[in-house]
DNA sequence: CGATGCATTGTTAGCGATAACAAGATCGGC
DNA sequence: GCCGATCTTGTTATCGCTAACAATGCATCG
């Protein structure tokens, strides 16, 4: 790119135009505002100005300063401005380091929307969810001086690690305690659960197991919550809860003794990976799915659709969950919401073919 | 922890000691280096020294100045040493937005390692790993004026991004093209597939059949690259390549074809999502795993200990790829190391029981 | 037509840290 | 006991930006 030039040696190649060549030789720093306005004519609280999107700018000044902008490639500086706002155009996001296929596509679908708004995200994954982790990530992002925190609390403990936070802080938990004062997404587990165990109930089963999460997870409680009044509502027998971890193994555990219950025609499993263990184990033992036993699982995970049979499942809508818990965030960091809000995310039921009509 | 302290009102309480009661009034304003400086008697420059472990301090005065922080927890401004030093303390890593498991396992180690090191980590994940998306995320970390990027660049596209990179921004790319110029970590994925086809082969298998990752990855070329040396070097014969795409579906596919050949003994899987599909066309197709076909994947997902059978398969050791990664970033952090190194991590084989002898 | 007000621009003063230099304290060698 | 070298500390300038205020121009109004 850079041509060759011969450069005479003595007087006159350096002296005379301060900004022009020379600037281009010491294209090690990055042009700032002040290279902006000399170049625009302008000073450099005019660059600023336009740069904000300050009413009182003239037109004609703004274009200039624009195309000023444009010409020498001028980002500006985010540390200044975060030293002299207080703030930084940075989100600071707490989740478990893990490869949940739940965490892992809403911290996903964070970045983006927060990348269409203009804000970087930062991560803080904890190794487990206790509170001395997400206190210690919590710490770190302030460090940084985040505009504001999310933090993915699916359990207690991460909430509790939460009471201490310095006030002032833009926060907003996802998947949290809503007896919690701060600002809240959840996903309707409850109103999934019902989605499944409604549908299953449809299709004529008289009543519905269910495979939970752990109970000490606010989503494994939700649904359970959600699959017993549904039942209950129904006027169906409540069976015993058979309780799993989210993993594989667990819901293939779960299957090997349901599978030995010919009364057991319906299953709701808390996710689809218990899902998958669910219909292994009754593979296994010879119980065809969706023939003898209907599966619902809960998260749509890329595989679902491609499980034998393709699963039915609840799609929990990470996407509109990032986007709500994002809006939150930002009014609290604009100021223009100030107390805490709630927002709940409706699941829907997708539907594959793991469910039967029990009179087929 | 603060004492309940009785203050007189009136003279004394507020005067002199400009830095006790009255600090912990305003506590709005979280302190800077000249609170604790005040504190320790001492000059903001000094209790820099002592942040920055600079030589010349006296020890009597190192302990003062610590005290002083402590007792103020200050913590230092991040985004005004940026502005002086022009550096962050951030990290930036781009990464595909997917939920495949390498990815996602590789930023959550990434993280941890970084955050050991006192760095923070950016995400910018991107939809796909074409030439815009990459630059776009690039410029949004350039933006923030990151120390250092590491981009996850597993396909040619990817790299092509990072050409006109402006250059004295410390880079490291992971699985991408060893012939790019910049510093790299991949796994050897020649080796994980010679692993596991020589362990095929070694259980008495006359040749291995191959279900490939899409061509245009580094990650699946060099599996089959490993694979057909792994082959050839044992005289064996070279089947023609399956190929697939990752995903569970394409491996069903495969293994819906390869179940209907009875010379099919032995089949490596190039992710363990693949070998998920295979095992359940093999089962479908009343094949049994291992005694009539051998399975082995590649990446240790959690799920493959608990598929039936469990699965055998190369762990290709994420953390290692991370703190390589970060190691190489950091040394042209801070100068140590300049030109372009090259890491590779070698995999290992998790032996589980998706493989048989044949002469059993 | 001078005063008043608003729109537009410039000037100055920080934000909180590090870097460069200056200055006082301490020490060894003669 | 004096001198220069070294250790330790303080002072000042600076990074690039925004906030607050000042100053200009121009239209509006009594």
């Amino acid at each position: 790119m850079r041509r060759a030039v011969t450069v005479l040696p003595g007087a006159g190649s350096r002296s005379g135009r301060e900004s022009g060549y020379e600037m281009d030789v010491r294209s090690t720093r990055s042009p700032a505002m002040t290279d902006v306005a000399k170049l625009a004519g302008v000073s450099h609280q005019t660059v600023s100005r336009v740069l904000n999107d300050h009413p009182n700018v003239r037109e004609q000044t703004r274009l200039r300063v624009r195309a000023a902008i444009a010409e020498l490639g001028y980002r500006p500086n985010r540390a200044a401005r975060a030293l002299v706002t207080g703030r930084s155009q940075l989100i600071g996001i707490v989740a478990q380091n893990s490869t949940l296929y739940g965490p892992a596509s809403l911290l996903a679908a964070f970045e983006q929307a927060a990348a269409e708004a203009g804000f970087a995200v930062s991560v803080g994954s904890v190794g487990r969810l206790d509170r001395e982790s997400i206190a210690g990530a919590v710490e770190r992002h302030l460090d940084q001086r985040v505009a504001g925190l999310v933090v993915i609390a699916p359990v207690a403990s991460a909430d509790d690690a939460l009471e201490d936070m310095p006030a002032g802080v833009p926060l907003v938990t996802i998947d949290g305690d809503p007896a919690r004062p701060h600002a809240l997404v959840t996903v309707d587990q409850a109103a999934g659960a019902r989605l499944a165990t409604e549908r299953l109930l449809r299709a004529g089963h008289r009543t519905v197991w269910h495979v939970s999460g752990p109970a000490d997870w606010y989503d494994a409680a939700g649904r359970i919550e959600g699959w017993r009044a549904s039942l209950e509502a129904a006027g169906a027998e409540v069976p015993p809860l058979v309780p799993g971890d989210w993993s594989a193994a667990s819901g293939y555990d779960a299957g090997q003794m349901l599978a030995r219950m010919p009364e057991v025609t319906a299953v709701f499993a808390a996710n689809d990976h218990q899902a998958l263990g669910l219909l292994r184990a009754f593979s296994e033992r010879g119980r065809r799915v969706p023939d003898d036993v209907s599966v619902i699982g809960f998260d749509d995970v890329p595989e679902a659709a491609f499980l034998i049979p393709p699963l039915t499942t609840v799609r929990p809508a990470f996407d509109a969950v990032a986007h709500a818990g994002l809006d939150l965030l930002l009014g609290q960091i604009t100021g223009e919401n100030e107390g805490p809000e709630r927002v709940v995310i409706a699941p829907t039921l997708v539907e594959r073919a793991s469910v039967a009509n029990i009179s087929a």
